[in-house]
DNA sequence: TTTCTTGCAAACGATTTGCACTTTG
DNA sequence: CAAAGTGCAAATCGTTTGCAAGAAA
C-alpha cells in the first residue's frame, strides 16, 4: 500500500545516513537536501525536475551534487530508476508499489497502472545466479488520445 | 517458440517492403541492408554494433542512416527497443519470445529468461484507453559472478 | 522531374569529469 | 589535518539535424 507520507519521512532519512556511514561516505547538507526534495514527489521525475524544485526552493545544489546523490539513493535503495525511453531516464521511490508503465510512443505520456497479480508473481520469482532487487515493467503503444488524433489527420 | 531463422528471412522483408510503401516511403539497397543484418542477430544488439558489423561485412551505410532505419523497424514492429539502462539502448527482433531481462548492476550483463507464465498473463492483459503493442521486462540486481567479487574485496 | 534518402559534419543535450575550493570526520 | 564532497565549466558521447548531392518513383 503506497501512504502518502509527504515530505522527508524521518525513515528514509535515517536509512540514508545509515547506508552513507556504511559505505564510509559523508553527511553533507546537500545529500540530505536531495533526499527531501526526491521524496515529495509522489510520481517519478527527472534528474532536471529536481534540480529545478530544488532552485525553486532556494536550496543551491550544483546539478553535478545531485547526479551523484540520486545515483546514491537508488545504490540505497531508496530511489528506483526507470528508464523509459531514450532521453528519459526517470527515478522514483523505491517503496511505492510498483506500477506498470504505459508509454505512449507518440506524445510520450506515461499512465501508471496497478497490477495485483503480476506484482506478486514478480516478488515471488526467483532467478538462478542472480540476486534481484527491483524490477521495472514498460508498455509500449500508443493513447487513445494520440490514436484518436492519427486517424483523423490519416484519412 | 523462437525459430533459428537466420539472415534475412523474407517474410521479414516482405513485411517491411509492405510497411514502407504504405507509409509512401521508398525502398533503397540501404533499408534493406539494414533490416538484413539487424535480422542476424539472435540477441539484442546497439546501433553501434550493428554499425561495426555493417562495416565489417563491407557495405557501407552511414550511421544516420542506420539509425533512420532502425526506427522504422521499430514502427513496422519488425524490432523492438529495450531501454535497460542510461548509456545502452538495445533493439532486438520483435518475434523472439519475450524474456525477462536480468540487468547486472555492477558489470552490466544481461541474461535473458523465459518466463511463460508471465508471458500469457501480459499478453491477455488489456488496458483502458491505451493500445500496447509491446512491452519490456527488466529485473535489476547483482549477478552471482560480482556478488562473489564484492565480498571478496570488501572485507 | 520532383521528392525522398543518403552521407557528412556540425549541433545537441544529458551525463560525466577535472580541478580548485570547502567541509566533514 | 587529511580525505571526501562540492560547484563550476569543460569534455564526452550517443543521437539528431541541416544541407548538398544522389537515387527512387
Amino acid at each position: 500500500m503506497a501512504l502518502n507520507e509527504t515530505h522527508a519521512s524521518p525513515k528514509a532519512l535515517g536509512k540514508f545516513h545509515h547506508f552513507l556511514k556504511e559505505h564510509h561516505c559523508r553527511l553533507t547538507p546537500e545529500r540530505d537536501l536531495v533526499l527531501c526534495k526526491a521524496l515529495e514527489w509522489n510520481k517519478h521525475f527527472s534528474i532536471d525536475e529536481l534540480c529545478q524544485a530544488l532552485n525553486e526552493s532556494g536550496t543551491m545544489v550544483s546539478r553535478a551534487t545531485v547526479y551523484n546523490t540520486v545515483e546514491l539513493l537508488c545504490e540505497a535503495q531508496i530511489l528506483r530508476r526507470i528508464h523509459v525511453d531514450l532521453r528519459r531516464v526517470r527515478y522514483e521511490r523505491l517503496e511505492k508499489t510498483n506500477f506498470i508503465h504505459l508509454v505512449c510512443n507518440e506524445c510520450g505520456k506515461i499512465k501508471e497502472v496497478r497490477d495485483n497479480d503480476l506484482n506478486a508473481h514478480m516478488n515471488a520469482r526467483s532467478f538462478t545466479a542472480f540476486h534481484s532487487s527491483y524490477f521495472t515493467i514498460c508498455v509500449y503503444g500508443i493513447c487513445n488520445t494520440c490514436a484518436r488524433k492519427k486517424k483523423k489527420s490519416h484519412k
